[in-house]
RNA sequence: GGGCUGUUAGCUCAGCUGGUUUAGAGCACUACCUCGACAAGGUAGGGGUCACUGGUUCGAAUCCAGUACAGCCCA
């Protein structure tokens, strides 16, 4: 916003407050609504009507009555923060308004006197003008060149004020001297540190950056120009004893690009001690699920060791603080001007309401999104504890799923579970699905500012919403991230051309009324059994978030067992003396396919919705608002496990076949005779007419002997010839019969390697061991009949 | 500095309670196929000492520890 601003020419000190947020609105207005159009065109189905926004009249009265109400409570307080001050523009800018850069200073070291002794420490500093702020000198308690300092004091140079010398692990050994000077008031680290040792702090800058009388010397000077002269004098009086170039990375005002400095000022706190138990531990008692759950303990690290909330932001764009300040900086909270004059008058204060200044702070972003799940359907119970809310809250308070990205698992999701129970005495949401994160193909995080993400718009014209959708679920595993590839969504759009053929060729039949092929009967058999199959293992995968492994069962499904397997056995076959543009289906066949087509695109339907929608209409005639969109999910009938397993045979033999027509160079178009041992007669017999229509046989018999002058595969321990009359490769068959051999003996070996051990049979579970006999077994048949194979082709 | 992940085929990732054929998918690659749904396709194929080193176990990609590398969050 602020670049828009830039682009237009205007500067954010150019403008006031009121200007300003004019143009914020306008903003909001255009690329807010940017969003939620892509979110609708890539087929987000919400209930748009009850879009809303947190700086909406409403959510923003929301906000101001938590703060009030937080703040009676004793849940919010004012204390010290460090903030980026420009001392240019003479206030505070927000960490997103500094910018980087590495620019050239110098290194000082500069001598610090023991006290009481003639010895110094020497110090490595970039900020000498910042000595007159220090409140003690640090050491590494590991550092062995140090131990005699110990528990002395330190004379600060040039104004010769005694500091402690204390001890801490946070000191690099290794960086300058391994010695640092502690300036609470002038580092954020040196605060801390200040803080856990109890040190003074003396801040000696004025709001413009220059020293003020807790300097001492230079009072008045730009914190530069002080730089200089201080160096300037160290080297003189020789405390300091040497000057090193180095490079270090400053941060600039944006606005007016002065160097930023660091100072203490106050700040509103939302204390967390208390608001966090609930949160905490509903969560870690799976009240309120992550998911995935390793997250648990990242949220429980998080919420052990939250550090109080500070929620004010030096931003105008915001819900301001309600806090109003009398001409003496005392101040009172209240929603409006009159209320806070009220409330001083009630102090007897005499000053006229006109005087009152309003904090120029606006609350965190946070501060207001951690209300969400209660106040965008009754914005008005806060503060209230006798309102109960309306229909809609009750109704939809809790919720089941949140889903989000966990870079925002403490900053929402976290203050979103303590508002819940704060307000509502309840859990906002029962599962918590933390999605990847989308990243680029170098594995940097999507960003605007690096200018990294594709538009999703440009996405959807190349890829379809269907496709984009679908290329990204294709690879998002719960929890980890996804490097972003678009052909991912060009997989995802092929699917959807797919799904569009295969709706093609059976709108493209020609039905009439004649009897079933036998090779029909069984193939609707197999994928009824094989469409419930799918449908157990999709409720399983999404009752556990797994949304890419649903997709992928999903992707098989349509694309392997409908497509490849099942249109291709019921599709008719090409006769010559028929007319271009259909060839007759049976009745049965055709209306079974149909169904089997609405269950795949109701099971499609999340993944796709556009394609299924009009797929659907176009598959049968539909009554009005009769939408996919609202159809019940398919349910799981009986799964017959003898179909499947034989399905599986009887597409391996097909697949045998066609892998020797394409080593031999024999076309799909020559119908070829098979003969299987009569082993097989009993597991493939039922698929008999799909083996001869896929596989493309003139013939398919089973005999007791071997065959000789064939070519030969095996599947499982089932023995398959095809006759080659003459034409065959003797010394090829037999190469590849005797690599066969090979990879069966070595795999004998590794079996050998478990059925040898005394120890397995002892201690593993007795179906293992069973099945690693079978394993033997079958090898060894497979050795033996290879070898009788190799002796027929003499 | 504290915490948390990850490392499996050229690439992106699955592999869930340790044992179902000496590891799976998609993309990419190779060969063949313009055949009446689909070349954005079909059929088949090649490709991996599961980061490394130890340990637990009859058995480890899977469990444990350490190392290396990469990443994330908080400071």
């Amino acid at each position: 916003m602020v670049a828009m601003l830039k682009e237009k020419g205007i500067k954010k000190s150019d403008i006031g407050r009121e200007e300003f947020l004019k143009y914020a609105w306008e903003w909001k207005e255009k690329y807010g609504g940017i969003i939620l159009e892509q979110l609708k065109k890539l087929g987000a189905s919400c209930d748009w009507e009850r879009t809303k926004f947190t700086m909406d009249p409403p959510m923003t009265d929301a906000v101001i009555d938590v703060f009030i109400d937080l703040y009676k409570k004793g849940y919010i307080y004012r204390g010290l923060r460090m903030v980026n001050w420009d001392p240019a523009g003479k206030t505070a800018v927000s960490d997103d308004e500094v910018n980087y850069k590495d620019v050239n200073s110098k290194l000082y070291y500069i001598n610090y006197a023991i006290e009481g002794s003639s010895e110094f420490v020497t110090i490595a500093t970039t900020r000498p003008e910042t000595i007159m702020a220090d409140s003690a000198v640090c050491i590494n308690p590991n550092d062995e060149r140090y131990k005699h300092l110990k528990g002395k004091k330190v004379l600060i140079p040039l104004i010769n004020r005694a500091i402690p010398i204390i001890e801490d692990e946070y000191v690099a050994m290794d960086f300058g001297t391994g010695c640092l000077k502690v300036t609470p008031a002038h580092d954020l680290n040196d605060y801390e540190l200040g803080l856990k040792h109890k040190l003074e702090v003396i801040d000696i800058l004025n709001d413009d950056g220059t020293l003020n009388a807790l300097a001492k010397i230079y009072v008045g000077e730009d914190r530069f120009i002080a730089r200089k002269k201080i160096g300037k004098e160290l080297e003189e009086k020789g405390l300091l004893s040497k000057v090193e170039d180095y490079k270090s990375n400053v941060g600039h005002s944006e606005r007016t690009d002065a160097v930023i400095e660091p100072r203490l000022s106050l700040q509103w706190f939302v204390k967390m001690k208390d608001i966090t138990k609930p949160a905490l531990e509903n969560v870690m008692n799976d009240t309120i699920q992550l998911i995935p759950p390793k997250f648990k303990n990242t949220y429980k690290h998080w919420m052990e060791n939250v550090r109080d909330w500070c929620i004010s932001r030096q931003l105008w764009w915001g819900q301001r603080i309600p806090a109003w300040y009398a001409p003496d900086g005392s101040f009172v909270v209240a929603k409006t001007r009159e209320e806070a004059h009220a409330q001083f008058n009630i102090q007897n204060s005499t000053f006229k309401i006109e005087e009152l200044r309003q904090d120029e702070d606006v609350l965190d972003t946070w501060f207001s999104s951690w209300l969400w799940p209660i106040s965008v359907f009754d914005p008005t119970i806060f503060g209230d504890p006798k309102n109960k809310g309306n229909a809609d809250l009750n109704y939809y308070y809790p919720t089941n799923d949140l889903i989000t990205a966990p870079e925002i698992l403490f900053f929402w999701v976290a203050r979103m579970v303590m508002a819940g129970y704060e307000y509502r005495g309840e859990m906002p949401f029962k599962n918590v699905y933390l999605t990847g994160i989308v990243r680029d193909k170098l594995g940097r995080k999507m960003s605007k500012s690096l200018g990294n993400s594709p538009d999703p718009l440009d996405l959807i014209k190349t890829y379809g919403a269907d496709g984009v959708r679908t290329g990204m679920l294709f690879s998002s595993p719960a929890g980890n991230d996804l490097l972003f590839d678009e052909k991912l969504c060009e997989q995802g759009r092929n699917f959807s051309n797919k799904i569009w053929n295969a709706f093609r060729l059976v709108k493209g039949w020609e039905v009439v009324k004649m009897e079933q092929p036998q090779e029909n009967k069984i193939a609707i058999e197999w994928l009824e059994s094989k469409l419930n199959q799918s449908i157990v293992e999709l409720e399983d995968h999404y009752s556990k978030f797994r949304i890419s492994d649903a997709l992928h069962t999903t992707y098989k499904l349509v694309w392997d067992d409908f497509c490849a397997w099942y249109l291709e056995i019921v599709k008719p076959e090409f006769l010559p003396d028929r007319q271009a543009g259909g060839q007759p289906i049976d009745s049965t066949t055709y209306e079974k396919t149909v169904q089997f087509f609405e269950s795949l695109l109701k099971i499609l339907h999340p993944f796709m919705p556009f394609i299924t929608e009009e797929l659907w209409h176009e598959l049968n005639e539909r009554k009005e608002k009769e939408c996919i969109i609202v159809e019940a999910w398919p349910k799981a009938g009986a799964i017959h496990a003898a179909i499947t397993k034989d399905a599986l045979v009887a597409f391996e033999v097909v697949a045998q076949v066609r892998n020797i027509r394409n080593a031999k160079g024999i076309s799909p178009k020559e119908a070829l005779k098979l003969i299987g041992n009569i082993a097989s007669k009993k597991q493939i017999d039922s698929f008999g007419a799909v083996i001869k229509k896929l596989a493309n046989l003139s013939e398919l018999s089973f005999v007791n002997d071997k065959v000789a002058n064939a070519t030969s595969f095996l599947v499982g321990t089932l023995e398959f010839y095809i006759p080659m009359e003459g034409k065959i490769d003797a010394a090829k068959e037999r190469e590849s019969i005797l690599k066969e051999i090979e990879y069966q003996k070595g795999f004998i070996v590794v079996l050998d390697k478990k059925l040898l051990n005394e120890k397995f049979i002892a201690s593993a579970k007795p179906e293992v061991v069973a099945l690693e006999r079978k394993k033997k077994s079958d090898a060894e048949a497979k050795i033996k009949s290879l070898e009788e194979s190799l002796k027929n082709l003499y």
